[in-house]
RNA sequence: GGGCCUGUAGCUCAGCUGGUAGAGCGCCACGUUUACACCGUGGAUGUCGUCGGUUCGAUCCCGGCCGGGCCCA
C-alpha cells in the first residue's frame, strides 16, 4: 500500500502506473494458467497513418471490455498489431523521403534518401528520386518501425491493457509466412486461382484494385450523341455516350429486350462511326430504356456494366487502354478500313482525356457527332485512395473465391453472419448487404512493392513464355519466400528468365489478404498450435463500421475457407467521431486534434471517460474547442481521488459489520448497481455500465457521504464502525466498477488501501455488498433521507444563508409509512443539516416536505 | 433508386418489450461547509422533427413526409 498524498491529483498517474503495469506484467496473457480465455482480435491500425481521436474512441471501447473480463477472472488475450504493409506505407515513404520505387533499378548500398521527415506536404512525383525495389522496401521497413513506436507510446499513455509481448506486424516475418501459407492452402483447395480478366485498374498507382476498395464519386461528364450506320441501309442509330474515346473498342450496341423501338433491330448490325467496324445490335436486361437514347454502345471496357455485357453476351475483346491509362499503339484487328486505322493512329499513345478530344473533333468533322455535347454529372468509380477514375484493363490476376459465384459458399458466409453476435445488432445487415451484393471473386494481386509476395513461380517453356496454368508452389518449410530473389526447388538462379527455366511472380498481395488473417497472425496459427487452440475462435472482434465490407468480411471468409468456422463469437462495432457540424472528422477540414495533445492536456482517464460514454455503433460528436465530456470525466476522476482520501481518513479499527439502516440502504442500492453494471458489460454496453456507476457514485458523494461523515468521524462504537465499514466497502466497489474506464485514478485509489493492482482484482459481486446490507435492507431509505436533506439545503439557499447555518427547528412532514424510516436516520440528518431540533410529523403529503424551518441569525 | 441508423431542454445524450419526460454541461441565484474552487448548494428550462393511424392512453408501435449520417446501386 502507498501513502495518500495531501493533495491527490491526476497529473503524473499515467507515467507512474504505466511503468508499474509494465514491470509487473499486469496485462500479460497467462498461457499456462487455468480458467476461461477471453481473446480479442485487435484491429491493427495503419502504421503509416496518423492516429486521430476516432482511434482513441474505439480502442478505448475495446479496452473497457478487456479490463472487465480480466477482472472477472478470465485470461485475457489482448494483442496489438500494426498494419504496415501496403500502399499507404508506400505513399508515406515517397513523401517522407522523396523517393519512388523503380523496380528496374539496381540496389544501392548505403543509400541516403534526399529528404528525411518532410513537412507533411507531398513531394511531387517528378521530384521523387527513383530507387530500387530493395532500397524502397528498406525505407518502408525503417519508417514503419518508427511510426509503430509512436503508436505504442500513445496506446500505453491511453492505458490500453494490451499485452505488449503479443504484437505483430502485417509485414513481419511471421505474417509473411502465415499469409503465404494461407494462400497456398487456398490454392491447394482450389479457392485461389488465376484468371485473365477485365480488372479495375488505377492508372496512377498502376495496380489492380478490388471491389471492396472502390468508391463512387460524382464527376462532371458529358453526353455525346453518335451516329452508327445500319448495314441494311435503314439509316442511322443514335446512341449517347460519355466515353467517345473508347469508340474504337466498341463491340456491340445494346438495348433492353422489352424495348419495342429496338426489337426489330436485334440481330442486325451497324457500322461504327469513324472506325467503320461492323458490330451487332443485341438485347440485354441491364440496358436502360430511359437512359440516353435507350440504346448504348458496349466497349471493352468503359465501365463495369460493359464487363457484364461482354461476358454474358460473349463479345470479343478489343481493349485499347494500356496500364498507364493511355491508348495502346496497336489498333484492334477489327479495325480494317484505311480511314479507321488512320483515325486510330491519331489517338494511339494519348491519354483518355486527349484521345477524347481527338475523337470528338474527328466526329464533328465527319458529321457523326449529332447535336450539342450535353454536360452532366454522374457517379464514377474510383480507388478509395486514388484521384483518377478507374479504368478497366484486361490482365492476369490472382483471385480468392468469396461466394460471388458460389452459392454454397455464399450461404455459409451468410449463416456465419447470423451466428455471430453483433453489437449493435443492426450492423449485421451491413454485412449481409455486402455479401449479397458481391459481383466477383476477391482480386488479391497488387502490382506494388511493399507487400507480401504472392509465393509462386511460373515455368518458362522452350520459347521463354511463362506457363501460367502450371504455377510452381514452394514447399511449406521454405516459407516465407520472395519469388523475385528465391529460387524454386529443382531450379537454379541461372535459369531465371531463361527458356526452360522459370520466372518469379512479381505481384504482391492485397493488404487485406494479410489483414484478413489477424486471428491467425496473433494467435500463432501453424506456429504455436497450443496458443492457437486457446485463443481461437476469438471472443471479440472490435472494429469500425466502415470496414465491415473489408476487414470483417475478409477475415470471416478466410476462416470459413480454412476451417469452416466463425473466427469470433462477438463483434463490437464502434461509431464515428463527428465534429460539431456533424461531419466526419477529417484532416483536410483541419478539425483534427492530435490524441497525444489531448491526453497531455486533459489526462488519459478524462479522455477515456468521453470515449466510454458513447455506446457501440453510435456516432459521437466532439468539439475540440469545448470538450465537455472530457472535462466531466476529469472532474469524475478527481472526485474519486478526493472521495477516496476522505473515506480512508476515518478510523477503521472497528470496521466489520454494517448495522445502521441508512448504511444498509446505501449498500442495498450498491448491490443493484453492481448487478446492472455487470449485466450491461456482459451485453457489450459499457456506456450503460459507466452511466449506472457514475450516477450512483454522485449520489454516494453528495448525499450518503455527507449524511454519515459526522458519524464516521466523531461517533464511537458500532455506530461509527457501521458507517466506516459501509464507506470502505462502497469505495472498494466503486474503484473496481470504475477501473475499466478510469484505470489510472482507480489504480491510484486502490493502492491506498489494497495490495496488488485493481486491474487484477475481482470484479465486484452483488453478494459482497448485499451480505453486509442484509436481506431486509431498505433500499429506498437513502433517497427518502436524501430528499429531506435536499429540502433542508434548499431552505437555506432560499434564505441566502450558508449551508453551515445552524437550524434551530426543522419540521419535516412525511407520509405515515415513512415516519419511522426517516426517524431511523434522524441523527445523521440533523448532523449534516446542523439541525438543533428535528421534528418529524405525519401529514397528508406525497413526498417528504419541510413544513417549517428556523435558521439561527447569521452573525453580524 | 434500394438498405440501415438517426432527429428528445441552448449543447451532448439517457429513456429498461406504450402510462403525458430525465442526467450532465451551459445558464441564474446562493455559499470560501475542516475530501474536493479542476468546489459545494439550490433553481429555471421541452406541442420528445412533422402529419396521419392503432390504443382508454404513444417520445416509445405502424405508415407518409421533412432534415442529418452511412452503406450499396
Amino acid at each position: 500500500m502507498s501513502a495518500i498524498p495531501d493533495k491527490p491529483k491526476l497529473e503524473g498517474l499515467e507515467e507512474k502506473w504505466g511503468t508499474v503495469w509494465d514491470t509487473a506484467g499486469t496485462y500479460a496473457f497467462d498461457r499456462d494458467g487455468a480458467g476461461e480465455v477471453y481473446s480479442i482480435d485487435t484491429p491493427p491500425p495503419t502504421a503509416s497513418g496518423s492516429l486521430h481521436v476516432g482511434h482513441v474512441f474505439s480502442y478505448t471501447h475495446t479496452d473497457t471490455v478487456a479490463r472487465f473480463h480480466r477482472m472477472r477472472g478470465k485470461r485475457v488475450f489482448y494483442p496489438m498489431g500494426w498494419d504496415d504493409n501496403g500502399l499507404p506505407t508506400e505513399r508515406r515513404v515517397q513523401n517522407y523521403y522523396g523517393v519512388r520505387c523503380d523496380p528496374t533499378l539496381p540496389y544501392t548500398e548505403g543509400f541516403v534518401p534526399p529528404h528525411d521527415g518532410g513537412n507533411g506536404k507531398s513531394i511531387k512525383a517528378a521530384d521523387q528520386q527513383p530507387i530500387s525495389r530493395r532500397n524502397f522496401i528498406e525505407l518502408c521497413e525503417k519508417l514503419t518501425i518508427e511510426d509503430e513506436k509512436q503508436f505504442e507510446d500513445l496506446w500505453r499513455t491511453l492505458g490500453l491493457s494490451v499485452d505488449w509481448a503479443q504484437t505483430y506486424r502485417t509485414i513481419g516475418q511471421g505474417s509473411l509466412r502465415a499469409s503465404q501459407l494461407a494462400f497456398i492452402r487456398n490454392v491447394e483447395r482450389g479457392e485461389a486461382y488465376q484468371a485473365q480478366a477485365p480488372t479495375l485498374w488505377d492508372v496512377t498507382f498502376r495496380t489492380a484494385v478490388a471491389q471492396a476498395e472502390l468508391e463512387d464519386r460524382e464527376q462532371p461528364s458529358a453526353y455525346h450523341q453518335l451516329a452508327f450506320h445500319r448495314t441494311d441501309g435503314g439509316g442511322d442509330i443514335l446512341i449517347d455516350t460519355t466515353r467517345p474515346e473508347l469508340l474504337a473498342a466498341c463491340v456491340a450496341l445494346v438495348a433492353h429486350p422489352d424495348d419495342e423501338r429496338f426489337q426489330p433491330l436485334f440481330g442486325t448490325t451497324v457500322r461504327t462511326p469513324l472506325f467503320d467496324v461492323e458490330v451487332p445490335i443485341m438485347a440485354h436486361h441491364l440496358a436502360q430504356k430511359d437512359k440516353g437514347t435507350g440504346i448504348a454502345m458496349i466497349c471493352t471496357f468503359g465501365d463495369v456494366t460493359d464487363v457484364v455485357w461482354w461476358r454474358e453476351l460473349q463479345l470479343p475483346n478489343r481493349a485499347i487502354l494500356g496500364f498507364d491509362g493511355r491508348i495502346i499503339s496497336e489498333a484492334p484487328e477489327a479495325i480494317t478500313s484505311e480511314a479507321g486505322r488512320a483515325a486510330f493512329a491519331e489517338i494511339a499513345g494519348k491519354t483518355v482525356f486527349s484521345a477524347k478530344q481527338v475523337v470528338v473533333d474527328k466526329l464533328t468533322e465527319s458529321g457523326e457527332l449529332v447535336g450539342d455535347i450535353r454536360k452532366i454529372t454522374h457517379p464514377v468509380k474510383f480507388f478509395e485512395k486514388g484521384d483518377k477514375p478507374l479504368e478497366i484493363v484486361s490482365t492476369r490476376q490472382w483471385y480468392i473465391k468469396n461466394g460471388a459465384h458460389d452459392e454454397g459458399l455464399r450461404e455459409r458466409l451468410l449463416a456465419h453472419g447470423r451466428e455471430l453476435n453483433w453489437n449493435p445488432d443492426f450492423m449485421r445487415v451491413r454485412y449481409e448487404n455486402w455479401v449479397e451484393g458481391l459481383a466477383g471473386d476477391w482480386l488479391i494481386s497488387r502490382q506494388r512493392f511493399f507487400g507480401v509476395p504472392i509465393p509462386v513461380w511460373y515455368p518458362l517453356d522452350v520459347d521463354g513464355n511463362p506457363v501460367f496454368d502450371q504455377p510452381i508452389i514452394p514447399a511449406i518449410d521454405q516459407l516465407p519466400v520472395d519469388p523475385s530473389s528465391d529460387v524454386p526447388a529443382g531450379y537454379t538462379e541461372e535459369q531465371r528468365g531463361q527458356p526452360g527455366g522459370f520466372q518469379g511472380e512479381v505481384d504482391v498481395m492485397d493488404t487485406w489478404a494479410t489483414s484478413s488473417l489477424t486471428p491467425q497472425l496473433a494467435g500463432g496459427w501453424e506456429r504455436d498450435s497450443e496458443l492457437f487452440a486457446q485463443v481461437y475462435p476469438y471472443s471479440l472482434r472490435p472494429q469500425g463500421q466502415d470496414i465491415i465490407r473489408t476487414w470483417l468480411f475478409s477475415t470471416l471468409l478466410r476462416s470459413e475457407l480454412d476451417c469452416g468456422q466463425l473466427p469470433w463469437k462477438n463483434a463490437g462495432i464502434s461509431g464515428w467521431i463527428l465534429d460539431p457540424d456533424r461531419k466526419k472528422m477529417s484532416k483536410s477540414k483541419g478539425n483534427v486534434v492530435t490524441p497525444a495533445g489531448m491526453l497531455e492536456q486533459h489526462g488519459s482517464d478524462a479522455v477515456r471517460y468521453w470515449a466510454s460514454s458513447a455506446k457501440l455503433g453510435t456516432d459521437a460528436s466532439f468539439d475540440p474547442q469545448n470538450p465537455t465530456q472530457i472535462k466531466i470525466g476529469r472532474r469524475l476522476a478527481i472526485k474519486l481521488l478526493n472521495a477516496a482520501k476522505f473515506t480512508l481518513s476515518f478510523d477503521a479499527s472497528g470496521a466489520g459489520s454494517v448495522t445502521e439502516a441508512i448504511d444498509r440502504s446505501m449498500l442495498a442500492r450498491l448491490t443493484t448497481v453492481i448487478e446492472n453494471a455487470t449485466t450491461a458489460f456482459e451485453n457489450y454496453d459499457h456506456a450503460k455500465a459507466l452511466e449506472l456507476t457514475e450516477s450512483f457514485f454522485w449520489t454516494f458523494c453528495d448525499d450518503y457521504l455527507e449524511l454519515v461523515k459526522e458519524r464516521a468521524h466523531n461517533a464511537t462504537g458500532q455506530d461509527q464502525a457501521s458507517a466506516v465499514t459501509a464507506l470502505r466497502t462502497a469505495l472498494s466497489v466503486f474503484a473496481r466498477l470504475f477501473a475499466p474506464f478510469l484505470p489510472y485514478a482507480t489504480e491510484e485509489v486502490w493502492s491506498w488501501f489494497n495490495e496488488g493492482s485493481v486491474h487484477q482484482a475481482a470484479w465486484p459481486t452483488a453478494a459482497e455488498a448485499s451480505a453486509l446490507a442484509g436481506d431486509d435492507a431498505d433500499a429506498g431509505l437513502l433517497d427518502l433521507v436524501g430528499g429531506a436533506l435536499i429540502r433542508v439545503r434548499g431552505a437555506k439557499t432560499d434564505a441566502k444563508a450558508s449551508q453551515r447555518t445552524q437550524v434551530t427547528l426543522a419540521v419535516v412532514q412525511v407520509p405515515a409509512a415513512d415516519r419511522d424510516r426517516l426517524a431511523s436516520a434522524a441523527a445523521d440528518l440533523s448532523a449534516v443539516g446542523r439541525i438543533t431540533e428535528l421534528r418529524i410529523e405525519v401529514a397528508d403529503v406525497e413526498h417528504v416536505t419541510v413544513a417549517e424551518i428556523q435558521l439561527e441569525q447569521a452573525e453580524g
